[in-house]
DNA sequence: GTGAAAGCGCTAACAT
DNA sequence: ATGTTAGCGCTTTCAC
């Protein structure tokens, strides 16, 4: 059996009292004492439980995360980053996924709720009223990353709009005047929340039309490549854009495939930089963002939020982001 | 503030013992009470308080997991196979991250001691019989995957030494005679747990022998890459084994930048068959194992141990694994 | 400087 | 069918 604190006392012929002021180096006890019990803890190898800890201080020291999946490289990164800087903290990660499906996140934010995590970090696929109103019922800080909800919630991300447009005027520069936006989770609008989809379109359209392009055909489809053979490749005046870089990586091996040319044929960008794009040929044009910072920033801001009782102040969305120049455009 | 047990049997004019085998469907209570319990705790926001529930039961129906980080793809899907299969079972995954830093490591695995976890699922840079006896002062069951410790753990992975061997059958079977293997953490051989690397390299070793190749070159270097440098490839009769994709791809890139031909000039194989292999070409021939496989039955045969106090019998090392034959060798 | 005791929110055994 | 009560292992307050 687990050594308690009531043992260790029996054991020194003290009171729990003072095991505890031992172990946890509250001031009013004998030196002597102390070394006492440092010893015989050590000795029956003693090891605090901080379910029962939690259970008085009301704080369990753990912070739960939910996300879609860790296929997604991005998310394992942040994830990475995220359970560094908490431990740093002393904080422990609990992941929960949720394959992007709405119930089996609510359960998840529900779960975490029961264990009493100290606060969440949330990638949500919710929106709206009444999940807010819902998030609200919960009584620890929520920090969302991603797919931002509402000014009522502390939010995470780089300027994803900015960044497409960026995308936008740097494509129109090299010439391009036919773009291709590929995007199949832009399917959900409406359903579910998916902002960041939302804001790099937004970003692609506002930056196109200022170079006087007004029409962007958008895939939305899952079978994007089908769709893509119903086009033709010309005079190299096409530009595909893709939401994320496993699309282009897809793109580009359906392409190879059809001997296809990038970029004689037709210009490709992905976005996200994924590190594997290291490996591949034509060095994929990309956007890169720093998603560490985002896990590190969501878990400073969460613990500051817990351990002082308010958010730091920063302006959202400010994280940087950069285009990566490729071969592929 | 939260609602406790206690408010909702003030609330519902009950004891708290009433509330709680409404709550909790426990028998021997009316109908009708355990309904206007019921819609007292949704209308009042009742959740429970694991924290409290994990004191008493001494069960906190959470996981750990120890692993060195999510930038390798592999763990990554482990973790996601762990995180999905133990969900199932409600339980909850603590990760955390050693960097395959062993003080860090040993700090993972006292943390996830005091938070309690019911288990822990150990991917470990340790080995010894110090570090076994101290595995063996925690109460919880332990299982081991990847980097092997002893009979006296539980472990689960594949047959490593047998699919190397299996390689190392193939390629010289390919007409291959001289074989350079990489892998970098051999450099710690003796200092750390490297059972995985070990295994695979006596695998090669063995493979080849039967085969009459009695000598393989190992780089044990980090600047791996620049060994390879000091070597002349000429009749292509070389054959490079890479003891994971990740290097394999580097050894590539490096190949093109210097106008080497694979497998013209040399052969490579690679071993994981990483999701972004897809990607690239040539083609590189490499060995796949079932990594989700190995999670799901981690947690599987965790929670039964834990649940019926007893490992479940199956043969240890037993997961298949199948060379995929790429362009590379 | 140390001990005693209450209590965190829940479960479980025992009364009624 | 329901109420009462004693803990789970710790922290914290108050008394000595």
């Amino acid at each position: 059996m687990r050594i308690t604190i009531k043992d260790l006392a029996e054991y020194c012929g003290v009171s729990s009292g003072t095991v505890d002021r031992a172990l946890n180096n509250r001031p009013g006890i004998k030196l002597k004492t102390k070394q006492k019990v440092l010893e015989a803890a050590a000795k029956l190898n003693y090891r605090p439980d901080f379910t029962a800890r939690s259970l008085v201080k009301g704080k369990t020291m753990t912070l739960g995360i939910v996300l879609f999946d860790l296929y997604n490289r991005t998310f394992a990164q942040l994830l990475n980053a995220v359970e560094l800087k908490a431990k740093e903290y002393g904080y422990f990660i609990y992941v929960a996924l949720t394959n992007k499906d709405p119930d089996n996140e609510k359960q998840c934010i529900e779960y975490l709720a029961n264990h009493k995590v100290d606060g969440m970090i949330l990638f949500t696929v919710h929106q709206g009223e009444e999940f807010e109103h819902y998030l609200e019922s919960f009584s620890f800080p929520i920090i969302t990353i991603f797919n931002f909800l509402s000014e009522r919630w502390q939010y995470i991300g780089i300027h994803e709009r900015g960044a497409m447009k960026d995308v936008a005027l740097f494509i129109a520069d090299k010439g391009y005047t036919k773009i291709t936006y590929i995007c199949p989770p832009l399917s959900f609008q409406g359903k579910r929340n998916i902002f960041t989809q939302e804001e790099r379109l937004k970003g692609l359209e506002e930056g196109l039309s200022e170079r006087g392009i007004n029409h962007v055909k958008v895939i939305k489809q899952n079978d994007y490549l089908d769709v893509l053979d119903g086009l033709v490749f010309k005079d190299g005046d096409m530009a595909i854009v893709c939401s994320c870089d496993l699309y282009a990586l897809e793109v580009m091996n359906h392409f190879k495939e059809k001997k296809i040319k990038i970029p004689e044929d037709v210009g490709l960008m992905g976005f996200d930089n994924i590190d594997v794009l290291k490996y591949i040929s034509p060095k994929l044009t990309t956007v890169e963002y720093p998603v560490e910072e985002i896990g590190k920033m969501a878990v400073e801001s969460l613990i500051y939020k817990i351990e002082d009782g308010k958010f730091n102040t920063y302006s959202p969305m400010s994280l940087d982001f950069k285009i990566i120049e490729g071969e592929s455009i």
